[in-house]
DNA sequence: TGTCTAGG
DNA sequence: ACGGTGTC
DNA sequence: GACACCGTCTCCTAGACA
């Protein structure tokens, strides 16, 4: 079992094991251990190779054993039996807002509830009203907790969430009572979904902005209304918080509501080791309290002046300037500190791209469309990579058609214009025995190929789907090879096949392989997550549409914005280059 | 008031 | 459940 | 050196409820 499965193991146990109204510290011991392990510097096989793995802070004799398991066999009977000693019901419940662990354990233990009718029985009844800390209030907001439950804990595309965001956020800002606006959470660190959406606005006269908010055409709900915060619903499920605070804290609630929340704590060790607590209302000095008749956290001296942008935080903590993308809580902070974070890419580092279809296979434009519409977005080349036959289902090319295909691009490169160059490709279906859909003798005409997986992802183990990849990435093509979505997720809608991306990336190291960051809003693959270690191995980034119509060209922008929180530079990315340095570097692929 | 939940 | 302390 | 015992916080804040 990878790693970070390992975490989240003892990460859901620990919730487990609070529902079950464990030991806190029991409870606390495992989540800590799940946070070290991600965090592990070491490699975790060396560690328990050298059996050093309990000498990890926070690892002791116990986790030390369960990991192990874990890691060798992929099974804990430990944690079935865990899982089997709590009804399902209980775990369902806690995706009811403003229900959490301890409640449910006490209606459970009270009333005998283990299902989320039963719980609806007792509280239109009014059973669970009688409980103490329980009253009417609370038992209908399970009620309505519970019909909107699957709506509330729903997540968004990213791509989908900034359609309703943008608008939005001009909006704001175009209010006269509005003097600064942002969009902050986890849309503007560019996760690939986005739970909930936070607006943070400057103005001392807050009440016009909450009306505007929550009076919006699309608002089917308004959950609460209050002088500095509103939260609403929109038609789609998505929630939006909106929260307005005073100038001079703008910077200090953006970054805070900009998280992540890992980020943030940080953030805030760090800010205590130089005698300062930091919090969204301000940073302050560690002794002064909040003054005794307000008790408000705001209500006390900041103890810097004039930080106006989030980059005067980092500086006042000694940091360089962190892009939001990056604030994931990883290694962002040490690197700040020492000046080595990277640069983020500039939206228009991009010359070109590939992975892109027509009207030949599923797309919906032609070549000369798409070449049209690369040139207006200020690319110089673009690749067409239709699907191969093997993609039945797409309308995959015969080797007939794509040669056919081939043809017809040199002809319009022959004659561009003020078009982009267009590169001659193919998405080649890997087939479950790791070959490739087409022979070389037809490849070798192409400019480059990329290698994707699209039928029997079922059914494979981890082992043999990494080594079903492997193959198509050691073959012979003639031409440069690109491995298309490694994992094959399709975000929100199916898991991503099992297979050891890790081992991926050494292979396309020792082949010369480039690796997609296919940056359509479903896929988002390979994850932001994995690329770090594709570059330590120097494996180049190509950074990818997959785009069906010309519209979807409009993807390369969050791919961008992923490769940011990555940390990719310009150089790790070979869609950077010009598109004279990639004529050459693809001819020498085909030598 | 204290307890619980939620938010980053 | 972990880690430090004190005890034999 | 094994064992029992005991305290245990990654940070900081708001708001709902009884």
């Amino acid at each position: 079992m990878e790693v970070r499965d390992i975490a989240s193991r003892l990460e859901e146990i620990g919730v487990l094991l609070e529902l079950k109204g464990e030991n806190p510290f029991k409870v606390r011991a495992y989540q800590s251990g799940a946070r070290t392990l991600e965090s592990l510097e070491e490699d975790l096989d060396i560690l328990i190779e050298e059996e050093r793995l309990n000498e990890v802070k926070g690892i002791g004799q116990a986790l030390t054993e369960k990991i192990i398991e874990l890691r060798t066999t992929g099974e804990l009977p430990f944690y079935d039996k865990l899982r089997a000693s709590i009804p399902d019901g209980l775990i369902e419940m806690l995706e009811i807002p403003g229900f959490g662990p301890k409640k449910i354990r006490k209606v459970h233990k009270a009333l005998g509830v283990e299902t989320i009718d039963a719980l609806k029985e007792v509280c239109e009844s009014g059973q669970i009203a009688e409980l103490p800390g329980f009253g009417a209030k609370s038992a209908a907001n399970i009620l309505s907790g519970i019909e909107n439950r699957i709506a509330y804990g729903k997540r968004h595309l990213w791509w989908d969430v900034e359609k309703v965001a943008l608008p939005l956020l001009e909006g704001l800002r175009s209010l006269p009572e509005v003097d600064r606006a942002e969009v902050a959470g986890s849309f503007r660190r560019a996760r690939e979904t986005v739970g909930d959406l936070d607006f943070i606005v400057a103005s001392s006269r807050p009440a016009p902005i909450m009306e505007w908010f929550t009076t919006r055409k699309n608002v089917v709900e308004v959950s609460a209304k209050g002088e500095t915060k509103s939260s609403v619903r929109f038609d789609g499920g998505l929630q939006a918080d909106l929260r307005v605070v005073p100038g001079d804290r703008f910077v200090f609630a953006l970054h805070h509501f900009t998280g992540s929340k890992d980020h943030n704590v940080k953030m805030r060790q760090r800010a205590l080791g130089l005698g300062l607590s930091l919090s969204e209302w301000g940073i302050f000095n560690k002794g002064d309290e909040p003054s005794e008749e307000s008790g408000k956290a705001y209500d006390r001296p900041l103890a810097k002046k004039g930080i106006e942008e989030e980059a005067d935080l980092f500086e006042a903590l000694g940091l360089d300037f962190v892009p939001p993308e990056r604030r994931e809580g990883i290694d962002e902070i040490e690197l700040a500190e020492k000046h080595k974070l990277e640069k983020p890419l500039p939206l228009d580092v991009l010359k070109g791209t590939f992975h892109n279809h027509t009207k030949a296979s599923d797309g919906h434009n032609t070549l000369e469309e798409m070449s049209q519409a690369a040139a207006d977005m200020g690319l110089e080349y673009i690749g067409i990579a239709d699907h191969s036959k093997a993609s039945f289902q797409a309308n995959g090319l015969s080797e007939e058609r794509l040669l056919e295909q081939v043809r017809e691009i040199h002809a319009l490169n022959k004659n561009r214009g003020k078009r982009a160059h267009l590169f001659a490709g193919s998405e080649v279906d890997i087939l479950k025995d790791g070959s490739l859909d087409f022979e070389k003798d037809i490849l070798k005409e192409l400019d480059y190929c990329v290698l994707s997986v699209h039928g029997s992802m079922s059914g494979q183990s981890e082992t043999e789907m990494t080594q079903r990849i492997i193959r198509a990435i050691e073959t012979d093509t003639g031409c440069l090879k690109i491995l298309g979505h490694p994992t094959g997720r399709l975000l929100l809608r199916r898991e991503g096949y099992a297979v050891n991306v890790r081992k991926l990336i050494d292979a396309a190291r020792d082949n010369g392989v480039l690796i997609e960051l296919n940056a359509n809003p479903w896929r988002m693959d390979m994850d932001w997550r994995y690329w770090a270690y594709a570059k330590e191995q120097g494996v180049p980034c190509v950074i990818t549409p997959d785009a069906h119509r010309i519209d979807d060209l409009a993807f390369l922008r969050v791919g961008i914005l992923t490769a940011r929180k990555a940390g990719l530079t310009p150089v790790d990315v070979f869609n950077a280059s010009s598109l004279d340095k990639i004529k050459s570097a693809l001819k020498k692929a085909k030598a």
